[in-house]
RNA sequence: GGCCCGGUAGUUCAGCUGGUUAGAACGCUAGCCUGUCACGCUAGAGGUCGACGGUUCGAGCCCGUUCCGGGUCGCCA
């Protein structure tokens, strides 16, 4: 039978103690890291969230509690009084190593069972089984500090925002399903059986219905939902430091935007970042970095090949630019060493893997130029190819031709990553930039449309509204990302206002004026009531805080996560329900194997 | 849905060319131990080698299927 708290105050948490507290009285909690019996003495290293203090034990102490403390076991939680006085030998290795608790009393307050992993700073055991007992995993220093942090994080967030005059509004949870882009979760409904509300991808439509009933400045800390696959950084559900600006133009979200960036850097990590922070348009960001979100804290951009090869004798460069596209190439500085042929070969594999056809590549060896085409083109072409890549000696010159342009240079970018991370090039350091312009409309192969690269709400560039009708492929948006050590930390846009401009852009993405009123009525209604110019955007707060801390997943700094099949290991959700709610739901589920 | 990596005591791992009774460390249990702090010493317990099927005289090891975990492509307005 447990021992009780009756009677017992915690005077200090464990991880506070000094030597200028010899001599005090003091009472703490806490869970047992670890208990040393040694015959006649025994110490016990007691562990809450603060840190470790030791509670020593000997022949001074009262034979009922030294008995009790030799029963003790890891994990157990443990209540115990006693007096600070200096340690006969001091350990460097913790803050309070100076000072012990000479303990007088000692409370058992819960058992534990062995636990199946040692609760200890970088666990090296399987992540599996740290998320099926994260109540335990959650013990560990590391993620005691990761959301710790993540507090602060979000603490600075909202003193930033209200101190800029932003009113934290809460929008609903139960919403309408507007599926545009990634999936909705869906909610049934029992009143209304055979209809459902969705979890919301984002604030997006409330926030902006918010700046037309007046309040000016939105922000919220949003949990928000997409059912899609998961990622090291993407959850099914995720935060969002949602925002939303009345009577603004792009310039000024991006000013609140850098604002807070810096701001959250400075108060909680204590680093400045230098703003205005450096911009690119999304047409620059693909042509130097092959990517609409660079990690611009290494070089490796870019080169363009196309006239030094367009008539050289190797078919699969002059074929590219004949067909329309383009040859391009990034150059790895003093690799030709590192980049052996068996790298190059699985370069060569990786970027199939992604969809390219192959890759040429040149090392300038020091005893001379080897290459994958040499033996197509002449030295002339070659020099000329070599100087469009502004290669050295020691160089390696990796190649990518295609019809199209785009996959050249996403191909690219994502093999200038790669190459990088086998180099072992140095990130170090934050490096965050805003892209801007991005074009309106997007492609897409499966349905054969123009579909809204960011949201259909999304204001065009003044300048490019003239092509809606007949060249959708030159409107480029009042739309801008924050990019953070090459990761996607924000998106945001300034918002369409005028009905008509709403209503041609409704209908350049395919969608009737019926289903457009069917989907977003309520939104189109609100506008013709006077809706002020605004815009906004969501800033990933999980992305953010994993980025602070260095962490290599979300999930480390999201206190309960799912794993990559979209269930949680600990209560192992989703599951099955019983056939009574599906009734009342008016759901019959299909045949498992259908 | 595709591709890649992984799964052996509670945990982290080793396990040769397929060959006797599957090992180590940590953890755990018990005993001893008065200054430890990753305490030490001694002894002990602990295994459906993810699962199923196949090949073989014989499978942890080879083959097939499947489950689980991770990364990634597709997907993510």
């Amino acid at each position: 039978m447990a021992d009780t708290l009756k009677g017992f105050k915690r005077s200090d948490y464990c991880g506070v103690f000094q030597i200028e507290d010899e001599g005090r009285e003091v009472s703490v909690c806490g869970w047992v890291q670890r208990q040393r019996d040694l015959g006649q003495l025994i110490f016990i290293d007691l562990r809450d969230r603060t840190g470790i203090v030791q509670l020593a034990f000997d022949d001074a102490t009262d034979r009922s509690v030294f008995e009790r403390a030799a029963g003790v076991r890891s994990e157990f939680v443990i209540a115990a009084r006693g007096v600070v006085r200096r340690r006969s030998s001091v350990n460097r290795e913790i803050p309070t190593g100076e000072v012990e608790i000479a303990v007088t009393e000692l409370r058992i307050l819960n058992k534990s069972e062995t636990p199946p992993f040692e609760i200890i700073e970088n666990s090296n055991t399987a992540e599996a089984i740290r998320l099926k007992y994260r109540y335990l995993d959650l013990r560990r220093p590391d993620l005691q500090r990761n959301l710790l942090m993540r507090h602060r994080i979000a603490k600075v967030t909202r003193d930033y925002f209200d101190a800029q005059g932003f009113i934290e509004i809460e929008t609903p949870m139960l919403i309408k399903s507007t599926p545009e882009g990634a999936r909705d979760f869906l909610v049934p409904s029992r009143i209304h059986k055979g209809k459902f509300y969705a979890l919301p991808q984002s604030p997006q439509l409330y926030k902006q219905l918010s700046m037309v009933a007046g309040f000016d400045r939105y922000m919220q800390i949003a949990r928000c939902f997409r059912d899609e696959d998961l990622r090291a950084d993407r959850q099914p559900e995720f935060t969002q430091i949602d925002l939303e600006m009345s009577f603004v133009d792009v310039e000024d979200v991006l000013e609140i935007g850098e604002g807070f960036l810096s701001t959250v850097f400075r108060e909680v990590l204590g680093v400045e970042i230098a703003t205005p922070l450096p911009r690119l348009s999304y047409t620059e960001a693909m042509e130097r970095y092959g990517s609409d979100k660079p990690d611009t804290r290494f070089g490796m951009e870019l080169r363009d090949l196309s006239r030094a090869v367009k008539d050289c004798g190797f078919g699969v460069f002059a074929d590219a630019i004949s067909g329309g596209g383009t040859v391009r190439a990034i150059t790895a500085k003093n690799a030709s060493a590192q980049l052996t042929r068996k790298e190059l070969d699985r370069l060569t594999e990786f970027v199939r893997g992604i969809g390219a056809k192959g890759l040429a590549w040149v090392r300038m060896n020091p005893d001379g130029i080897a290459s994958s085409f040499g033996k197509f083109i002449s030295e002339t072409e070659m020099d000329a190819l070599l100087a469009a890549a502004e290669a050295q000696p020691g160089d390696v010159v990796l190649i990518i031709a295609d019809k199209v342009k785009k996959h050249v240079l996403s191909t690219l970018g994502a093999l200038r990553l790669e190459v990088a991370a086998r180099l072992g090039i140095k990130r170090e350091g934050y490096h965050s930039l805003w892209i801007t312009d991005f074009p309106f409309f997007e492609w897409d192969d499966e349905s054969g449309q123009y579909v809204a690269m960011h949201h259909p709400f999304t204001s065009p560039l003044d300048e490019s509204v003239q092509y809606l009708d007949n060249a959708p492929e030159k409107v480029f948006a009042k739309a801008y990302d924050l990019v953070l050590n090459g990761i996607e930390l924000a998106s945001g846009s300034i918002r369409i206002t005028d009905p008509e401009l709403q209503k041609r852009m409704f209908s350049a993405l395919g969608l009737s004026d019926e289903e457009a009123y069917f989907k977003f009525g309520f939104l189109t209604d609100a506008f013709r009531y006077g809706a002020p110019p605004h815009g906004g955007m969501g800033i990933g707060l999980d992305r953010l805080v994993m980025q602070m801390l260095g962490a290599p997943t979300l999930r480390d700094v999201v206190a309960y996560p799912k794993v990559q099949n979209m269930t949680e290991l600990m209560t192992e959700c989703p599951s099955d329900v019983d056939n009574k709610q599906l009734d009342e739901l008016g759901i019959e589920l299909k045949s498992q194997d259908e």
